[in-house]
DNA sequence: CATTGAAGGTTTTTT
DNA sequence: ACCTTCAATG
């Protein structure tokens, strides 16, 4: 497909430009050798920096494999890797060499390793061993320095770079100053004798050693034509030094940063980089984006009253493309629990009420910490909603993992002794603490490793000292020793044709161990669930030999004058990119085909985007995080939090939050008390105006209110009301008070039976099942309008007296007793109220932020909607209705955002209603095409291409992350996805169920 | 000296 | 709820 080209280069990166504006333009086609681009959030500065680098390919005809891009993290690398190949035709983006500053050095290191000495089958040691091995050393040295404390000073000199001088220690402090800087750097030079002597580098060893390589020898380099750098804001010290010498060749450079989204300090990073660029290259073409793409203007506004607190920072302008559109909420509720069940209420509300304009898959909840994933993940679970958990536990640390990495490690590299250490007694072989360490320290002092001691030890050539038993002795030799060495001879004779694969080393490790046995033995009550992760494991291994074979190389290409190293063995590979993989990504095509709420850090979260997201847990402890002592870095990591939000943006605090003992009282973070007011107070409400000006900065085609109607069930509050407003308000039990205030007139809301039972506790354990519950279809279609709408409301009131086994309403799934008293307040709506006001209501209402005052009183909007529309005529709606009805409306999906954004509102839709969008939807698949864009005007959305009617607005419930919740969530009655319990193999298809395993992949809508 | 059970202190963020 | 540490037992 190489030789025929079936576009002309030039052509992609031409139509590349129009993709950008006019700032965007001039950064991506610079001719400057240095490029600096600083800009807020959602600017599209990595959208600019992909461009660039097609740009750079296609049009300068750079090769691919010349130009260098820089990520921090693994899923910015491949989502930056896709994004480019959709922009590049012939593969050229799997040439680019690309990826993580760690997986490019070690890269490097691989290739021409050997001339700075280093032994090409050099290990990772992640933290864990790190931690390992400095809780050892200062042990055998008594030094009084605690091994995490210890780590981080390594680690942080080591990022330092060339910038560390020895007066970070301190000159003439006082003797016990010095003395502890003394032990510090005793403690780093065993520390270093001990990686090397197990010839592993930590992860900052791999950008020192890279560091060290690239200045000794430059021709390494010699072929880099552009290095570029995205997030540059996190860069530190060491990764600076990099930079600059990987573009040693050419020093052409692209940096793309935000300082305001600085979130890793921690990790050495030095926003004075920036600074320090400027200064080493004066010549730097500065360019600065000043355009949100990403999020209402509302949302914009409110992260920016959040950031605006640091008064250091240095200020940048950052104008909304988009509408005002809808207020962020930030929400009180009682406790974590409450907070997740009423995430997932609201989940359930904007799918539903958004007709699934925007659906699982859309939304997002950002912690500061993986550990508050738990109610969260118990919430989403008990509703059956699937989700993915991105950061915080990683499978390969998963305990039985960790065992059979182990293995493959000591396999790999016998003189591994950290990971001998811990396998040496995994399965029991009845030797324990004490006789490890008395071995480790003989090795250690006999200067070889505890491999080859025990080998000698068993062999008989020499005894060792510490006293090892007899049976014991013939334990190790036995099952382990020979396990080791039979392995590795089968990797070494093994035939071309043949070979002895990954795969195969893993069973062969599984099988000799009686793993199952020993997981059986080790973990009654969930060994099936860790046999199936080491299940999950053998598919990885697989897919990566497959991978390894099939796509991207990351062979670095020859250069002239220094010889590269022989490619390294599978399992070499497979090693280093556990180590350097943030986590497993799985190809499988059920995750992917499944809509999904992501859960995840918002550390994780840095670059990606969401219509909607959820903040919860914004309390003092959690955000500002009560370890950190950077308050500013916390603000800022709120900031990136709240700027990952398109439409919707939703905080939380709960007032009691779940602590290890008990719950604990806890204040609302300090960064968003301030701002309180700016903020609605509830969910808000979804009038057809307001899901209009959604659809328009989501592009996307905003469902007809009759079919976001037909699909409701019945009963269901169109209102955040689940949980009470105010928390702190007495709870009435027994009785619910009517939420449904008369918007015809102004008086106090009146109390009205509810539509539905909610006494009864039919939805306390039992899973919301859409589509079984959807009210009457209605009839007359064509003359379908707002008031027939109302007709239809109060006909589905009328007959909703449904027996109490049909949950007619979504229940939080906690004790209905739980449910209190809820008082109409400002932004609250009914369904009834919503629909009989018309368009000429309409008042610009949301345009400002409401003041301080405002909000004391009752709100009017109520009754008068929200976000105004600017387009000149007012829309009606029954034209509205009828009109959009001659469409067909795809069911909604993320839409590429890329070819959106390129594309000029569709002359169709122009004019006539604009308030949908300026874009017109999702280009249509072929099927669809193939039906006439315009040959079911009654469907609706709701019909799916796939033929099933109603996609339910809550799936089924995957479980595809797997904590001890698991287990639990099965036990609540989950019910199973019908697709994924495929006939032919459903044993195989639970299996999956249980899968702990989270897939990374995360699309960016 | 290894193993087992109970008590007690602990939870940031990532390569 | 989880891991490490400590004391008792085999
Ligand atoms: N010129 C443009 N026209 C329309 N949309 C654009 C344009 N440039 C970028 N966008 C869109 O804006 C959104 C944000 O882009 P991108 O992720 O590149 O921003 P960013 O500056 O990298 O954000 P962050 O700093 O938060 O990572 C994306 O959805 C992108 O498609």
């Amino acid at each position: 497909m190489a030789t025929t080209p079936m576009s002309t280069p030039r052509a992609e990166s031409l139509s590349m430009l129009d993709t950008l504006n006019h700032a965007q333009r001039r950064a991506v086609c610079s001719d400057a050798s240095t490029v600096a681009i600083m800009a807020g959030p959602g600017s599209g500065k990595t959208h600019t920096l992909t461009s660039r680098v097609v740009w750079l390919v296609d049009a300068l005809a750079y090769q691919p494999q010349n130009v260098i891009v820089a990520t921090f993290t693994v899923k910015a690398a491949r989502e930056m890797r896709a994004r480019i190949g959709k922009a590049l035709s012939h593969g050229r983006h799997n040439k680019l060499v690309l990826g993580t500053f760690h997986s490019i050095s070690r890269r490097y290191l691989a290739a021409y390793g050997a001339h700075i000495g280093l032994d090409q089958k050099f290990g990772i040691a992640d933290d864990g061993d790190s931690r390992a091995i400095l809780s050892r050393i200062c042990k055998r040295l008594q030094l009084s320095l605690d091994p995490v404390q210890a780590r981080s000073w390594i680690s942080k000199r080591k990022a330092k770079g060339s910038k560390w001088t020895p007066t970070l220690l301190g000159r003439q402090r006082s003797g016990e100053a010095a003395d502890f800087s003394r032990a510090y750097e005793t403690c780093y030079q065993e520390y270093q004798d001990h990686l090397q002597r197990s010839n592993l580098l930590d992860y900052d060893d791999l950008l020192v050693r890279c560091v060290e390589l690239l200045q000794k020898h430059p021709a390494c380099v010699s072929n880099v034509q552009a290095v570029l750098i995205d997030e540059y804001q996190d860069t530190n010290g060491i990764q600076y030094d990099l930079m600059r010498l990987l573009a040693q060749k050419h020093k052409r450079i692209t940096i793309v940063g935000d300082p305001d989204q600085s979130i890793y300090g921690w990790r050495s990073a030095e926003i004075a980089n920036l600074r320090r660029l400027f200064d080493d290259f004066p010549q730097t073409d500065q360019i600065s984006l000043e355009e949100n793409y990403r999020s209402s203007q509302a949302i914009l506004d409110t992260a920016l009253t959040v950031i605006q607190q640091d008064e250091k920072r240095y200020k940048k302008v950052l104008r909304p493309v988009h509408d005002r559109g809808t207020r962020p909420t930030l929400r009180r509720l009682k406790t974590s629990a409450d907070e997740a069940g009423w995430i997932v209420s609201e989940i359930r509300r904007i799918q539903m009420f958004s007709g699934n304009m925007m659906g699982p898959e859309d939304m997002a909840i950002l912690l500061r910490s993986a550990a508050l994933s738990r109610q969260v993940e118990a919430a989403l679970g008990k509703a059956g909603i699937a989700y993915r958990m991105i950061g915080g536990f990683k499978f390969y640390e998963r305990a039985e993992i960790k065992v059979l990495l182990d293995y493959l490690r000591v396999i790999h590299q016998p003189d591994n002794n950290d990971a001998l250490a811990r396998i040496i007694n995994v399965p029991k072989r009845g030797i324990g603490d004490t006789t490890v360490k008395a071995l480790l320290e003989e090795a250690e002092q006999s200067s070889e490793s505890l491999w080859s001691l025990l080998i000698k030890h068993c062999r008989g050539d020499r005894i060792a000292k510490t006293n090892i038993k007899r049976t014991v002795e013939q334990r190790i030799n036995g099952e382990l020793i020979r396990l080791v060495l039979d392995i590795q001879k089968k990797i070494r004779q093994t035939p071309e044709n043949a070979p002895f694969t990954l795969v195969d080393i893993i069973d062969e490790v599984l099988t000799r161990l009686s793993f199952d046995k020993y997981l059986r033995d080790t973990y009654r009550d969930d060994h099936e669930q860790r046999w199936a992760n080491i299940q999950e494991f053998r598919l990885l291994a697989n897919d990566f030999m497959r991978g390894n074979a099939a796509d991207l190389d990351d062979e670095l290409p020859q250069v002239d004058g220094l010889e590269q190293a022989e490619e390294a063995d599978i399992l070499t590979k497979f090693l280093a990119n556990v180590s350097l993989a943030s986590d497993a990504q799985n190809k499988g095509q059920d995750q992917e085909s499944m809509p999904m709420v992501t859960v995840s850090t918002i550390h994780a979260a840095k670059g990606l985007e969401w219509p909607v997201v959820f903040i919860p847990a914004a309390y003092q402890g959690s955000i500002p995080h009560m370890r950190s002592d950077d308050t500013d870095e916390e603000r800022r990591l709120l900031y990136v939090a709240m700027t990952r939000a398109k439409v919707l943006m939703y905080a939380s605090c709960p007032l009691l939050s779940t602590s290890y003992g008990g719950q604990a009282e806890v204040e609302l973070s300090s960064f968003l008390e301030p701002v309180a007011h700016i903020f609605g107070r509830i969910g808000p409400s979804f009038e057809p105006q307001r899901l209009a000006i959604m659809g328009k900065i989501l592009g996307r085609q905003v469902p007809t209110q009759k079919s976001i109607f037909d699909s409701l069930p019945i009963g269901v509050s169109p209102n955040d009301d689940l949980y009470p407003e105010d928390p702190t308000a007495a709870q009435v039990m027994g009785t619910v008070k009517s939420h449904w205030n008369d918007p015809s007139s102004g008086m106090p809301p009146q109390k009205r039976p509810r539509l539905v039972s909610t006494t009864s506790n039919a939805g306390a354990g039992e899973d919301f099942v859409p589509g079984k519950y959807y009210a009457t279809t209605m009839e007359q279609h064509a003359t379908f309008t707002m008031a027939s709408q109302l007709e239809f409301a109060a006909a589905a009131s009328h007959q909703a007296t449904p027996p109490m086994t049909e949950p007619g309403r979504i229940v939080p799934p906690t004790k209905s007793s739980k449910k209190g008293k809820t008082t109409a307040t400002a932004g609250q709506t009914t369904l009834t109220g919503f629909m009989q006001r018309n368009s000429t209501e309409i008042k610009t209402e949301e345009t400002a932020f409401p003041t301080q005052s405002d909000l004391r009183r009752p709100r009017p909007d109520a009754r008068i909607p929200g976000p105004l529309i600017e387009c000149g005529k007012k829309p009606d709606p029954l034209t509205l209705n009828t009109e959009l009805a001659r469409h067909k409306i795809e069911p909604v999906r993320a839409a590429k955002r890329m070819a959106q954004a390129a594309r000029s509102p569709s002359p169709t839709y122009a004019g006539k209603y604009v308030q949908f969008s300026s874009s017109p939807p999702r280009p249509p698949s072929p099927a669809d095409a193939a039906r006439g864009r315009t040959a079911d005007t009654t469907a609706g959305f709701q019909k799916s291409s796939a033929g099933k009617p109603h996609p339910a607005p809550t799936r089924a419930p995957p479980s595809l992350h797997n904590t001890t919740f698991n287990i639990q969530r099965q036990a609540a009655g989950v019910k199973r996805p019908a697709g994924l319990a495929r006939p032919h193999d459903s044993a195989a298809a639970l299996q999956k169920l249980r899968k702990p395993f989270r897939p990374l992949t995360m699309n960016r809508p």
